[in-house]
DNA sequence: CGGTTTTGACCTGCGC
DNA sequence: GCGCAGGTCAAAACCG
Protein backbone atom coordinates (compact mmCIF):
# COMPACT_ATOMS: atom_id res chain seq x y z
CA UNK A 1 0.00 0.00 0.00
CA UNK A 2 2.95 2.40 0.98
CA UNK A 3 4.47 1.43 -2.11
CA UNK A 4 1.30 2.57 -4.05
CA UNK A 5 0.75 5.22 -2.58
CA UNK A 6 4.00 6.59 -3.03
CA UNK A 7 3.66 6.38 -6.88
CA UNK A 8 0.61 8.50 -6.62
CA UNK A 9 2.35 11.33 -4.59
CA UNK A 10 4.82 11.44 -7.54
CA UNK A 11 2.40 10.93 -9.69
CA UNK A 12 0.95 14.18 -8.28
CA UNK A 13 4.07 16.05 -7.81
CA UNK A 14 4.66 15.71 -11.32
CA UNK A 15 0.89 16.66 -12.59
CA UNK A 16 0.18 13.30 -13.56
CA UNK A 17 -3.39 12.78 -12.59
CA UNK A 18 -5.37 9.79 -12.29
CA UNK A 19 -8.49 9.33 -12.83
CA UNK A 20 -11.17 9.59 -10.01
CA UNK A 21 -11.91 5.71 -9.47
CA UNK A 22 -8.01 5.37 -9.36
CA UNK A 23 -7.73 7.88 -6.59
CA UNK A 24 -11.33 6.42 -5.08
CA UNK A 25 -9.70 2.96 -5.18
CA UNK A 26 -6.80 4.01 -3.35
CA UNK A 27 -7.64 5.68 -0.61
CA UNK A 28 -10.14 2.99 -0.07
CA UNK A 29 -6.53 0.77 0.26
CA UNK A 30 -5.11 3.84 2.47
CA UNK A 31 -8.31 3.12 4.44
CA UNK A 32 -8.15 -0.07 5.17
CA UNK A 33 -4.46 -0.77 5.99
CA UNK A 34 -4.57 2.42 8.56
CA UNK A 35 -7.49 0.49 10.16
CA UNK A 36 -5.23 -2.83 10.43
CA UNK A 37 -2.21 -0.79 11.69
CA UNK A 38 -1.78 0.41 15.61
CA UNK A 39 -1.98 3.83 15.82
CA UNK A 40 1.51 4.25 17.35
CA UNK A 41 3.39 2.63 15.04
CA UNK A 42 1.05 4.90 12.68
CA UNK A 43 2.77 7.36 14.03
CA UNK A 44 6.31 6.84 13.32
CA UNK A 45 5.39 6.03 9.47
CA UNK A 46 6.04 9.16 7.46
CA UNK A 47 3.55 7.64 4.63
CA UNK A 48 1.12 6.86 7.33
CA UNK A 49 1.12 10.50 8.50
CA UNK A 50 -0.26 11.21 5.12
CA UNK A 51 -2.57 8.95 5.20
CA UNK A 52 -3.93 10.27 8.53
CA UNK A 53 -5.43 13.12 6.18
CA UNK A 54 -7.41 10.74 4.22
CA UNK A 55 -8.67 8.29 6.00
CA UNK A 56 -10.21 10.56 9.03
CA UNK A 57 -14.01 9.93 8.69
CA UNK A 58 -16.20 12.49 11.25
CA UNK A 59 -19.94 13.15 11.21
CA UNK A 60 -23.32 12.13 11.81
CA UNK A 61 -23.82 9.27 8.96
CA UNK A 62 -21.81 6.03 9.43
CA UNK A 63 -22.61 4.98 5.84
CA UNK A 64 -19.23 4.16 4.85
CA UNK A 65 -18.05 2.67 7.73
CA UNK A 66 -17.87 -1.28 9.00
CA UNK A 67 -20.12 -1.97 11.10
CA UNK A 68 -17.53 -4.04 12.72
CA UNK A 69 -14.72 -1.24 13.52
CA UNK A 70 -16.58 2.41 13.06
CA UNK A 71 -13.58 4.68 13.78
CA UNK A 72 -14.47 8.69 14.62
CA UNK A 73 -11.63 11.19 13.91
CA UNK A 74 -10.89 11.26 17.13
CA UNK A 75 -7.01 10.95 17.70
CA UNK A 76 -3.91 11.68 20.35
CA UNK A 77 -0.56 12.55 19.06
CA UNK A 78 1.92 12.25 21.74
CA UNK A 79 4.50 13.89 19.69
CA UNK A 80 2.98 17.78 19.72
CA UNK A 81 0.35 17.02 22.56
CA UNK A 82 -2.75 17.78 19.75
CA UNK A 83 -5.30 15.63 21.27
CA UNK A 84 -8.84 14.70 18.83
CA UNK A 85 -10.64 12.94 21.81
CA UNK A 86 -10.51 9.23 20.27
CA UNK A 87 -13.07 6.91 20.10
CA UNK A 88 -13.06 3.32 18.85
CA UNK A 89 -16.60 2.41 18.17
CA UNK A 90 -16.41 -1.75 18.72
CA UNK A 91 -19.87 -3.11 17.80
CA UNK A 92 -22.87 -2.33 16.64
CA UNK A 93 -24.81 -1.75 20.28
CA UNK A 94 -22.84 1.13 20.57
CA UNK A 95 -23.78 4.14 18.41
CA UNK A 96 -25.69 6.35 20.69
CA UNK A 97 -23.05 6.00 23.02
CA UNK A 98 -20.70 7.18 20.18
CA UNK A 99 -23.32 10.24 19.67
CA UNK A 100 -23.41 11.25 23.81
CA UNK A 101 -19.59 11.08 23.44
CA UNK A 102 -19.27 13.33 20.67
CA UNK A 103 -22.30 15.82 21.93
CA UNK A 104 -19.60 16.40 24.67
CA UNK A 105 -16.73 16.99 22.18
CA UNK A 106 -18.72 19.05 20.19
CA UNK A 107 -20.40 20.91 23.31
CA UNK A 108 -18.80 24.41 22.73
CA UNK A 109 -17.41 24.59 19.30
CA UNK A 110 -19.36 25.78 16.22
CA UNK A 111 -19.52 26.39 12.71
CA UNK A 112 -20.59 29.17 11.27
CA UNK A 113 -21.57 29.33 7.62
CA UNK A 114 -21.71 32.71 5.94
CA UNK A 115 -23.77 32.64 2.28
CA UNK A 116 -25.79 35.22 0.17
CA UNK A 117 -29.26 34.43 0.63
CA UNK A 118 -32.54 36.74 0.47
CA UNK A 119 -34.35 34.77 2.36
CA UNK A 120 -34.94 35.01 5.82
CA UNK A 121 -33.44 31.31 6.76
CA UNK A 122 -31.28 28.61 4.55
CA UNK A 123 -32.98 25.58 3.85
CA UNK A 124 -30.27 23.48 5.25
CA UNK A 125 -32.38 19.93 5.62
CA UNK A 126 -32.69 20.30 9.09
CA UNK A 127 -35.84 21.08 11.12
CA UNK A 128 -35.66 24.17 13.21
CA UNK A 129 -37.70 25.11 15.93
CA UNK A 130 -37.46 28.84 17.22
CA UNK A 131 -36.97 29.77 20.31
CA UNK A 132 -35.90 33.58 20.88
CA UNK A 133 -35.22 36.45 18.96
CA UNK A 134 -32.38 39.25 19.93
CA UNK A 135 -31.51 42.32 18.52
CA UNK A 136 -27.54 42.48 19.14
CA UNK A 137 -25.61 45.54 19.45
CA UNK A 138 -24.04 46.84 16.41
CA UNK A 139 -26.14 44.91 14.01
CA UNK A 140 -29.56 46.38 13.57
CA UNK A 141 -30.94 42.80 12.12
CA UNK A 142 -32.21 40.61 15.26
CA UNK A 143 -30.56 37.36 15.75
CA UNK A 144 -33.17 34.40 15.56
CA UNK A 145 -32.48 31.31 17.74
CA UNK A 146 -33.01 27.72 16.88
CA UNK A 147 -33.03 24.46 17.84
CA UNK A 148 -33.36 21.10 16.20
CA UNK A 149 -36.59 19.85 16.29
CA UNK A 150 -35.67 16.48 14.44
CA UNK A 151 -35.64 14.44 17.22
CA UNK A 152 -36.63 14.69 20.59
CA UNK A 153 -33.60 15.51 22.97
CA UNK A 154 -31.41 16.42 20.42
CA UNK A 155 -29.47 19.58 21.54
CA UNK A 156 -28.32 21.16 18.20
CA UNK A 157 -28.38 24.91 17.94
CA UNK A 158 -28.43 27.17 15.49
CA UNK A 159 -28.01 30.93 15.50
CA UNK A 160 -29.46 32.72 12.64
CA UNK A 161 -28.31 36.81 12.03
CA UNK A 162 -27.60 38.88 8.83
CA UNK A 163 -24.42 41.04 8.10
CA UNK A 164 -24.38 43.94 9.64
CA UNK A 165 -22.28 45.18 7.12
CA UNK A 166 -23.80 43.59 4.17
CA UNK A 167 -27.57 42.76 4.28
CA UNK A 168 -27.53 40.36 1.48
CA UNK A 169 -25.35 37.90 3.65
CA UNK A 170 -26.71 35.42 6.15
CA UNK A 171 -24.80 34.37 9.10
CA UNK A 172 -26.09 30.70 10.14
CA UNK A 173 -23.88 29.71 13.43
CA UNK A 174 -24.52 25.67 14.57
CA UNK A 175 -23.46 24.39 17.78
CA UNK A 176 -23.56 20.82 18.95
CA UNK A 177 -24.02 17.33 16.93
CA UNK A 178 -27.64 15.84 16.16
CA UNK A 179 -28.49 12.56 18.39
CA UNK A 180 -30.31 11.25 15.52
CA UNK A 181 -29.48 10.57 11.42
CA UNK A 182 -29.69 13.42 8.99
CA UNK A 183 -30.60 13.57 5.39
CA UNK A 184 -27.38 13.81 3.64
CA UNK A 185 -28.17 17.61 2.59
CA UNK A 186 -28.06 18.18 6.49
CA UNK A 187 -25.53 15.87 7.18
CA UNK A 188 -23.21 17.78 5.29
CA UNK A 189 -23.39 21.31 8.29
CA UNK A 190 -23.99 18.75 11.12
CA UNK A 191 -20.16 16.69 10.00
CA UNK A 192 -18.66 19.91 9.65
CA UNK A 193 -19.75 21.06 13.29
CA UNK A 194 -18.44 17.54 14.73
CA UNK A 195 -15.21 17.93 12.89
CA UNK A 196 -14.95 21.81 13.94
CA UNK A 197 -15.36 20.35 17.25
CA UNK A 198 -12.65 17.82 17.16
CA UNK A 199 -10.67 20.02 16.16
CA UNK A 200 -10.89 23.14 18.45
CA UNK A 201 -11.58 21.21 21.22
CA UNK A 202 -8.31 19.47 20.68
CA UNK A 203 -6.71 22.89 20.47
CA UNK A 204 -8.33 24.05 23.85
CA UNK A 205 -6.56 21.27 25.56
CA UNK A 206 -3.45 20.87 24.35
CA UNK A 207 -0.54 22.69 25.24
CA UNK A 208 1.10 22.84 21.98
CA UNK A 209 2.69 26.06 21.01
CA UNK A 210 1.97 25.47 16.93
CA UNK A 211 -1.01 25.31 17.26
CA UNK A 212 -1.29 28.25 19.31
CA UNK A 213 0.54 30.24 16.85
CA UNK A 214 -1.84 28.79 14.01
CA UNK A 215 -5.23 29.67 16.01
CA UNK A 216 -3.52 33.04 17.23
CA UNK A 217 -2.59 33.98 13.53
CA UNK A 218 -5.84 32.41 12.12
CA UNK A 219 -8.11 35.13 13.21
CA UNK A 220 -10.55 36.01 10.08
CA UNK A 221 -13.22 37.63 12.37
CA UNK A 222 -13.70 40.83 10.22
CA UNK A 223 -15.75 41.02 7.08
CA UNK A 224 -12.61 42.61 4.97
CA UNK A 225 -10.46 39.55 6.14
CA UNK A 226 -13.40 36.91 5.08
CA UNK A 227 -13.86 38.16 1.93
CA UNK A 228 -10.35 38.12 0.77
CA UNK A 229 -9.31 35.42 2.96
CA UNK A 230 -9.78 31.24 2.25
CA UNK A 231 -13.33 30.01 2.03
CA UNK A 232 -12.51 28.38 5.68
CA UNK A 233 -11.02 30.07 8.95
CA UNK A 234 -10.84 29.73 12.29
CA UNK A 235 -12.10 32.70 14.19
CA UNK A 236 -13.30 33.64 17.97
CA UNK A 237 -16.21 35.81 16.99
CA UNK A 238 -17.15 38.34 19.09
CA UNK A 239 -19.92 37.79 20.50
CA UNK A 240 -18.96 34.12 22.02
CA UNK A 241 -15.48 33.03 23.49
CA UNK A 242 -16.95 29.45 21.93
CA UNK A 243 -13.82 28.41 19.11
CA UNK A 244 -15.27 28.99 15.99
CA UNK A 245 -14.70 27.24 12.06
CA UNK A 246 -16.34 29.99 9.41
CA UNK A 247 -17.21 28.94 6.09
CA UNK A 248 -17.08 31.75 3.77
CA UNK A 249 -19.32 30.71 0.95
CA UNK A 250 -19.81 34.42 -0.55
CA UNK A 251 -16.72 34.68 -2.12
CA UNK A 252 -17.04 34.88 -6.06
CA UNK A 253 -16.68 31.85 -8.21
CA UNK A 254 -13.61 32.87 -9.79
CA UNK A 255 -12.00 33.09 -6.43
CA UNK A 256 -13.36 29.08 -6.20
CA UNK A 257 -11.78 28.30 -9.13
CA UNK A 258 -8.31 30.02 -9.05
CA UNK A 259 -6.19 27.07 -7.95
CA UNK A 260 -6.56 25.48 -11.51
CA UNK A 261 -5.68 23.45 -13.29
CA UNK A 262 -6.16 21.05 -10.71
CA UNK A 263 -9.74 21.90 -9.52
CA UNK A 264 -11.04 23.41 -13.05
CA UNK A 265 -14.44 23.04 -13.73
CA UNK A 266 -15.41 21.88 -10.00
CA UNK A 267 -18.28 23.57 -8.16
CA UNK A 268 -17.50 25.16 -4.88
CA UNK A 269 -13.96 23.94 -4.17
CA UNK A 270 -12.37 24.73 -0.94
CA UNK A 271 -8.62 25.65 -1.32
CA UNK A 272 -7.40 26.09 1.91
CA UNK A 273 -3.28 27.34 0.60
CA UNK A 274 -0.77 28.40 2.84
CA UNK A 275 1.00 29.46 0.29
CA UNK A 276 -1.53 32.63 0.59
CA UNK A 277 0.96 35.04 2.28
CA UNK A 278 -1.39 37.95 2.31
CA UNK A 279 -3.25 35.59 5.74
CA UNK A 280 -0.83 33.41 6.32
CA UNK A 281 2.62 34.72 8.42
CA UNK A 282 5.63 32.73 7.58
CA UNK A 283 5.57 31.47 11.06
CA UNK A 284 1.92 30.12 10.51
CA UNK A 285 3.26 28.21 7.77
CA UNK A 286 6.01 26.58 9.89
CA UNK A 287 3.20 25.33 12.34
CA UNK A 288 1.10 24.42 10.18
CA UNK A 289 3.38 21.92 8.32
CA UNK A 290 5.13 20.95 11.62
CA UNK A 291 1.71 20.39 13.56
CA UNK A 292 0.69 16.94 11.35
CA UNK A 293 -2.10 16.75 13.99
CA UNK A 294 -3.35 20.11 13.04
CA UNK A 295 -3.26 19.14 9.63
CA UNK A 296 -5.33 16.20 9.97
CA UNK A 297 -7.64 17.84 11.81
CA UNK A 298 -8.09 20.99 9.25
CA UNK A 299 -8.08 18.21 6.97
CA UNK A 300 -11.17 16.32 8.73
CA UNK A 301 -13.08 19.41 8.76
CA UNK A 302 -12.74 19.89 5.23
CA UNK A 303 -13.66 16.43 4.20
CA UNK A 304 -16.70 16.38 6.48
CA UNK A 305 -17.67 19.96 5.11
CA UNK A 306 -17.91 17.73 1.78
CA UNK A 307 -18.90 14.61 3.16
CA UNK A 308 -21.91 14.16 1.48
CA UNK A 309 -19.85 12.41 -1.33
CA UNK A 310 -17.40 10.77 1.21
CA UNK A 311 -15.65 8.27 -1.46
CA UNK A 312 -15.82 10.76 -4.42
CA UNK A 313 -13.64 13.05 -2.43
CA UNK A 314 -10.53 14.25 -4.06
CA UNK A 315 -7.75 15.13 -1.33
CA UNK A 316 -4.33 16.04 -2.54
CA UNK A 317 -1.96 17.02 0.65
CA UNK A 318 1.96 16.97 -0.12
CA UNK A 319 4.50 18.46 2.53
CA UNK A 320 6.83 19.35 0.03
CA UNK A 321 4.64 21.98 -1.88
CA UNK A 322 3.06 23.96 1.90
CA UNK A 323 -0.56 23.19 0.50
CA UNK A 324 -3.40 21.15 1.81
CA UNK A 325 -6.02 21.47 -0.87
CA UNK A 326 -9.51 19.58 -1.04
CA UNK A 327 -11.35 18.80 -4.27
CA UNK A 328 -14.87 18.19 -3.23
CA UNK A 329 -18.15 16.96 -5.42
CA UNK A 330 -20.58 19.52 -5.99
CA UNK A 331 -22.16 20.36 -2.91
CA UNK A 332 -25.64 20.09 -1.87
CA UNK A 333 -26.07 22.76 0.61
CA UNK A 334 -28.93 24.87 0.74
CA UNK A 335 -32.59 24.91 -0.71
CA UNK A 336 -33.46 26.80 -3.50
CA UNK A 337 -34.70 28.89 -1.31
CA UNK A 338 -31.77 31.21 -1.17
CA UNK A 339 -30.97 32.76 -4.30
CA UNK A 340 -28.17 34.15 -4.42
CA UNK A 341 -25.10 35.43 -6.59
CA UNK A 342 -22.32 32.86 -4.48
CA UNK A 343 -21.73 29.13 -5.85
CA UNK A 344 -24.16 28.32 -4.57
CA UNK A 345 -26.30 29.19 -7.46
CA UNK A 346 -25.01 25.86 -9.29
CA UNK A 347 -26.35 23.60 -6.94
CA UNK A 348 -28.91 21.30 -6.86
CA UNK A 349 -31.93 21.32 -4.83
CA UNK A 350 -31.90 18.18 -2.64
CA UNK A 351 -34.68 19.16 -0.30
C1' DC B 1 -56.60 21.73 18.35
C1' DG B 2 -51.86 21.02 18.13
C1' DG B 3 -47.67 22.82 16.60
C1' DT B 4 -44.98 26.94 15.70
C1' DT B 5 -43.69 31.74 16.19
C1' DT B 6 -43.44 35.97 18.71
C1' DT B 7 -41.93 38.69 22.38
C1' DG B 8 -41.16 40.44 26.96
C1' DA B 9 -39.12 38.73 31.14
C1' DC B 10 -35.63 36.37 33.28
C1' DC B 11 -31.01 34.24 33.89
C1' DT B 12 -26.07 34.21 33.43
C1' DG B 13 -21.48 35.62 32.43
C1' DC B 14 -18.31 39.27 32.02
C1' DG B 15 -16.12 43.76 32.46
C1' DC B 16 -15.61 47.81 35.18
C1' DG C 1 -21.74 45.12 43.44
C1' DC C 2 -23.60 46.98 39.36
C1' DG C 3 -24.71 47.39 34.64
C1' DC C 4 -24.68 45.52 30.15
C1' DA C 5 -25.24 42.17 26.61
C1' DG C 6 -26.08 37.56 25.08
C1' DG C 7 -28.85 33.63 25.61
C1' DT C 8 -33.05 31.17 27.21
C1' DC C 9 -37.73 30.62 28.96
C1' DA C 10 -42.53 30.60 28.66
C1' DA C 11 -47.03 32.56 27.94
C1' DA C 12 -49.70 34.51 24.36
C1' DA C 13 -50.66 34.88 19.60
C1' DC C 14 -50.83 32.88 15.27
C1' DC C 15 -51.62 29.43 11.68
C1' DG C 16 -52.94 25.29 9.11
Amino acid sequence: MAEEFRNFKIEKEAGIHRSMEEQTHLFDIINREQAKRPFEASLKDPDVEDAELLSLNLGTSYSGIKKEEKTSACMKNKEDGLSLGLELIKSEQEPIQAWNSQQTCAKRARVSVRARCDAPVMNDGCQWRKYGQKTAKGNPCPRAYYRCAGAPGCSVRKQVQRCAEDMSILISTYEGTHNHPLPVSAATIASTTSAAASMLMSGSSASSPAFDTCFSNLNFSSLDNLRSSPQLSLARPSFSSNPTITLDLTAPQSTLSSTKPFFENQIGTLSLGVQNQNLFTESTTKSIMSSPSFRSALATAIASYVGAHGSDKLLNSSRNTNSMILQPQPMTLFGAKCASASPLDSMENTI
